[in-house]
DNA sequence: CCCTGATTCGC
DNA sequence: GCGAATCAGG
């Protein structure tokens, strides 16, 4: 069909939409850190903390009194590979050489209730409880997982760190 | 040591 | 306006 998208103004260049912003702002109200807005909306961090700064949605510390205001540092510095997204995290975990890109970002169109939830539905929760928006994840979850491959990642600690797994 | 939050600068 | 880089704190 000919027909298409009658606004369209602008493309899927569009970093920042309605829809992105949406979500920005849910998972921010949600509770949810920085980190993981970035890896579920598939941007990177500082691009959430960003949009979050420009929009004014800084909770807590905002524009109180930094000192950060010489930036004239060392050269020295090592590229630090900055933080890792889903789609890296899961192409590390899965070994998928064949296959770098998995499926994008984590999928919402699979969201259910918590009646609609299986053993093997992924668990993470959407929006905040109480609300009529609130609803659940609901992708396909591995065998055993509560969460599915992209918010098992998240739910579970990026970096094996082993702090409770001592002794 | 690592991670998270916020600000500032460059494009 | 967006994103990376940087600095500060926990």
């Amino acid at each position: 069909m000919p027909a298409v998208s009658p606004t369209a103004s602008q493309t899927a260049s569009q970093t920042w939409t309605d829809e992105r912003i949406e979500l920005l702002k849910r998972h921010f109200e949600a509770g949810l850190s920085c980190r993981e807005i970035a890896a579920d909306i598939g941007v990177s961090r500082n691009a959430v903390i960003g949009k979050l700064s420009r929009l004014n949605l800084t909770r807590g510390r905002t524009a109180d009194e930094r000192k950060v205001h010489d930036r004239g540092l060392t050269p020295a510095r090592a590229p630090r590979a900055v933080p890792r997204l889903q789609y890296e995290m899961l192409a590390t975990i899965y070994g998928e050489t064949d296959a770098p890109v998995i499926t994008g970002p984590i999928d919402e169109a699979n969201r259910c209730s918590l009646l609609e939830l299986s053993e093997n539905r992924c668990r993470w929760p959407i929006s905040t409880p109480g609300e009529d928006d609130f609803c659940f994840c609901g992708n396909a979850a591995p065998d055993g997982q509560s969460y599915c491959a992209g918010h098992s990642r998240l739910a579970y600690r990026p970096n094996s760190r082993s702090r409770t797994m001592r002794g």
